[in-house]
DNA sequence: GTTGGTGCAAACGGTTTGCATTTAC
DNA sequence: GTAAATGCAAACCGTTTGCACCAAC
């Protein structure tokens, strides 16, 4: 996270935080990018793009940045896990506390500065499991 | 992993399986693709592409699909933790036991069929520090 | 001889960027 | 008024793909 510094409040700016935290999914720049142009239809994917960039880094929002998937933002910013439905390409939380002492015990066997990590379950959700029954 | 099936031994894919192997590091397509050509001139990116696809779902090797970044290949198909440098970008291996029971606890409470998890950890490596207070 | 593999070059898809115009302050 | 943000379009870059030729088996 950086510091604010000069951060204009612009109207694209202030729906697409709204938008985010109105949804419970974790949408796309180009998902989002399609949500917020039902009210501001002349917005820009750069735009939204630069805005989820200087945004995550003033800790307004999180980037969610997958392993080989395109990238997904999340309006709560407490550091959370994901799990990510290999067949639908969703990402849902996962309720879990955070796995304490492994980075300090990573750091003290390899030298590094650990400055955090990164966990995920991949799966298939629920929905799609029923889907993958129903068409057996 | 899927089944071996019909998988030729061509001289490329038997080159790129011996350079990754002898490499500690964990080359990228592109940087495989150098090494490969000292011996083998002609051979293509899209050659390389090909054959680190095939032959890691033959688990011949590893894809190593870090968030946010180029992909990385590693010779070593054990199970392992990455550490990622957020200065130079290389990646290293963990020593660390794989983390047992999460992903049963995942699944029980998200109702998720759990097929895996990734965890990896980003920091500064040693040689990165030194650099950082050197330039102070 | 028949697949499957290769090299090449073009396409793809998500993300970033340059630039003239507009807007917040 | 001025610095920062926008819209647009083009560029970027890692990866994938179509296709004619080539090589394992």
């Amino acid at each position: 996270m950086e510091s604010p510094g000069k951060l204009r409040m612009t109207t694209q700016r202030q729906v697409i935080m709204e938008v985010l935290k109105s949804v419970k999914s974790h949408p796309t720049a180009g998902e989002l990018c399609s949500m917020v142009r039902r009210r501001l239809p002349r917005i820009s994917l750069g735009t939204v793009y630069r805005n989820l960039d200087i945004l995550s880094r003033a800790g307004m929002l999180q980037k969610i940045d997958v392993a080989g998937q395109e990238m997904r933002f999340d309006g709560n910013t407490m550091n959370h896990y994901h799990l990510r439905c290999m067949e639908c390409g969703r990402v849902f939380d996962v309720d879990m506390d955070l796995l304490a002492g492994v980075e300090e015990q990573v750091a003290r066997e390899s030298g590094f500065q650990v400055y955090g990590h990164r966990l995920e379950f991949v799966g298939r959700c629920e929905a799609c499991q029923e889907a993958y029954k129903t068409r057996q």
